[in-house]
DNA sequence: ACCTGAACACCGTTCAAGT
DNA sequence: ACCTGAACACCGTTCAAGT
């Protein structure tokens, strides 16, 4: 009898796991480190996850619910057109301020996942082109966000001779935005 | 003396690791697999590159001649409007052929890299909107396209109820090349 | 000059043993 | 019921020793 005391939690772990990930980045992330981290010997995390994979996918599905919460609130109480600027800057600033935890919402090892398909960017796009495009629509303003914070944090936007990101990523939402109004006016044939 | 004959040479080296890279992925190359593929050990394979980082820098650069080369070829003889079309069609062709091979090209500790950014892409878009947009347009294409991809492979257009990958990115595409050349007409202004 | 086995410091993970 | 040390099969990398 006398079981061994509990010296730490799930929800200790998780939040542990999380600042080394957002320090270290996924990569970066050893069980012996977490363990360390709440005060136990590596084995002794295995009684609360299966393994490292499934506390990364707890780490995730916990990013992810900020993740939408933070696009949530940024396009709250905005017209459609409008919705759509502001969710591109929030969501370029989260990946800016957060780049370990974006990278590990697309951790494709970690399936099955929604990315950064939010159902509020459905929403916004929705409004803005119509049910009948709102599928294909969300894809590209998708596929562009996660494009352009990408290769923001893997720094391929510093050469020489180039302008500011934050022109370019001005330009290019509104680019789309403008494809996409245009698209729902004329029906979106394709020439 | 009598040294030691040479066994292999980086020509075999880099053939044998990039074979694996496409089999196993980045994450899954080893250096003792590779040392195998081609018939040593591990250690000696330090002799020909510094460290499993620089081999894999070598294979990047490998690659991405591959990749320039092979949208160059897809874009040849077409006009502009055109050309941005095949171009699209020929990045995501790659990408969904030899997927780990394209992930290589977007390893961030293996800098410096150009990433997708190609010079075929610049003079493409360049023709589309003109010098004053170029690099911001670029820009724009570039990461929709790298998005898009990543996106794909990673299985993020699978989930039920929605239409085909093909479809989206068909829209996509049609949705930015319209915007671009909307952009060039009038100046880009924003609002 | 190139190759080798042994070794080092790391991993994730398992398991028998403790309380 | 939870924790532990020891151990296993892997890593990348170093190095002295061979030819």
């Amino acid at each position: 009898m006398s079981p061994a005391l509990a010296k730490t939690s799930e929800k200790d772990i998780l939040t542990a796991a999380r600042r080394l990930v957002r320090q270290n980045g996924v990569e970066g992330l050893s069980m012996r480190d977490v363990a360390d981290a709440v005060g136990i010997r590596a084995p002794s995390l295995y009684k609360r996850f299966d393994n490292r994979e499934a506390l990364l996918r707890a780490v995730r599905d916990q990013a992810q619910a900020q993740f939408d919460g933070h696009l949530a609130a940024a396009v709250k109480d905005h017209s459609p057109a409008h919705a759509l600027t502001k969710l591109a800057g929030a969501y370029r600033d989260f990946a800016r301020r957060r780049p370990a935890i974006y990278r590990l919402l697309h951790r494709p090892e970690l399936a099955p996942a929604r990315g950064n398909v939010s159902g509020v960017t459905i929403q916004v796009v929705s409004g803005l082109v119509g049910t009948a495009h709102a599928d294909a629509a969300t894809r590209c303003i998708s596929a562009f966000l996660h494009g352009f914070v990408s290769m923001e944090m893997d720094g391929l936007y510093s050469g020489p001779g180039s302008a500011s990101a934050d022109e370019a990523f001005a330009y290019s939402v509104y680019v789309i935005l403008q494809g996409l109004v245009n698209s729902a006016d004329s029906g979106g044939g394709q020439s």
